[in-house]
This record gives C-alpha cells, sequence and structure tokens, in this order.
DNA sequence: ACCTTAAAGGATAATTATTATCCTTTAATT
DNA sequence: AATTAAAGGATAATAATTATCCTTTAAGGT
C-alpha cells in the first residue's frame, strides 16, 4: 500500500512519522494509541504521544481512518477501507473484521425512522471456534 | 419501574442514590457519566463523583446496565432492557432506540463465521426526518 | 426496635489520558 | 538553496478515572 499517496490526496503532509502509523496501523487491521504508541517507538524510537495525538486526530478529520469504538476498552483506529463489520471473541479478546451484507437492514431502518443513513456500526461479540473447542 | 427490586435482583443494595441514578438513567433512556452527574445532582445534592463511578462500574458487573460506546463521544449507559439497537442523528445529537429484527443477520454471522454469537451492536448514523426538512 | 457488620458514600489524593504550549525541525514550494 | 507554514518533540496543563481512607448506612439477626 502507497501511503505517500494516501496522504497526499486527503491533503496531509507526508512524514516518516506519518507513514510508520498507517504501517502499523494497517498491520495490526486495528489499533489503540497505547498500543501503536508501544509498536510506533520500536522503529522510531524518539516519536512523542502528543505526535500520535494530533495525527490520530488530524486523519480523522480528514477521514483516512476512522475510529472503533468497542464497550470496556479504549477506542481503535482502522484506515478506511471497504465497509465492513466486526466481530469480537470475548474469550480470548480477538477482533476482526467480516465482510457480511449490510444494505438489507440499512434500507429496514430507513424506512421505519425515516432517516437517511449515511453510516452504520455494526459489532458482534462471542466465543470463537477456537475457543468453543476449547472450553 | 421497581428499582428497589430491580437491585435486590442483581444483588445490590439499595441506596438512595443508587435509585437516584436508575430513575435518571431510566428517564434518559442512556446517560453519560457527566450528565448523570448534572442531573443527579439536582435532587440529591451531595453525591460524589465518585459514587456514579463505583456504582456504574458495580451495575455493569452485574449486568444491570449496559455501556453503549459512541465514536468521538463518551460512553454512555443504558438499563438492560429489550435488545433493540441505536440510532444517531449525525445533526441534531438526538440518539434513540431502535427496534428492528436482527436475528437474521446474527444467523448469517454465525454461519459464515463459526462464532457463537451471544451479544450483538448496532448503531445506524444519518439525518433524521426533521432535520432533513430544515436542510 | 436495637446491634453488628460489611458494604456504600463522600472528600480528596493519586493516577492516567488527553490536550495545549512553545520552541525546534522539516516537508513542500519557489 | 531559501522560504515558510506545518509538523514534531518535550513537557506543562487539564480532564477523566480510580484509589484511599474515614464516616455513614442498609440489611440481617437477635
Amino acid at each position: 500500500m502507497n501511503y505517500n499517496e494516501l496522504l497526499k490526496t486527503h491533503q496531509l503532509k507526508i512524514t516518516p512519522q506519518r507513514v510508520a502509523i498507517l504501517e502499523n496501523m494497517h498491520d495490526f487491521g486495528h489499533i489503540s494509541i497505547d498500543e501503536l504508541y508501544l509498536h510506533v517507538k520500536k522503529t522510531f524510537n524518539s516519536i512523542s504521544l502528543a505526535t500520535l495525538y494530533k495525527n490520530i486526530h488530524a486523519m480523522l478529520e480528514k477521514t483516512l481512518i476512522k475510529e472503533v469504538s468497542i464497550p470496556a476498552q479504549k477506542s481503535k483506529y482502522e484506515i478506511i477501507k471497504a465497509p465492513h463489520s466486526h466481530l469480537l471473541c470475548t474469550t480470548c479478546k480477538e477482533f476482526e473484521d467480516i465482510f457480511i451484507e449490510t444494505s438489507s437492514i440499512v434500507k429496514e431502518v430507513e424506512n421505519s425512522t425515516h432517516y437517511q443513513i449515511d453510516s452504520s456500526e455494526f459489532i458482534f461479540s462471542g466465543v470463537c471456534s477456537n475457543c468453543q473447542k476449547l472450553a
């Protein structure tokens, strides 16, 4: 993935710190500020927490990334890609993307509420097949 | 609604502070800690923020209430009632419950992921009919 | 109704998370 | 290469949450 291009098309200056942030975010899929700090520090020893906060906000603002709020956890952030939902294993805490068809349920909501729906968040929680076996 | 009974069945001591918390939470439908503090203080001048935090945690623990995480906002809490989804108007910030059929989409997720789904969160964001008119 | 006691409340200190400030460095443009 | 506005880093300030410690109170047994 070309992060320089991604930053440029979102009117954000290309800096090595930002590229490192995006690399880590991409590798993890979704990552919290703390995790990000821990990992970016490995390759970028001098990075400041303030830089992370500032950049996360800038990237949210420019809609290059999005926030995923999860009950009882700190928010995670992910690079915006194709719309998708999330799956959380309450046992092993694995958190993953899933791609399911949501247009019909969104249409149903629009019809019954007369809202114009612009975005939606779906988080499914349960036990993954591996943890089911171990139980 | 009988909050004394509700507290008792969840193994929580009945105190006037807890009843006030539940009353406010019920009236608002869902409420953040800050809003709760503001409103409970009206009828309960001496209440401490620490009491709110402690009780919110105790009630979450005993699954009497649940946390609703919303991007870019502080979490809200609501008394657990029939499963439902949420609707957020991004213009006027109105946040409301909606009751839609979700069992088929949950089943679809279970089939495609082999997770055993225990709970799910749906948040739809858009523009309510009133704000559409005003636009 | 009183005792007893473990739990809850309140005030506030301590900790953690986030944001602001200010000066230095650097990316982008000419 | 020079200019400049934006970004980075260190750290101070603020906000949010949790811990501590002492006082008060709810609940159960007599």
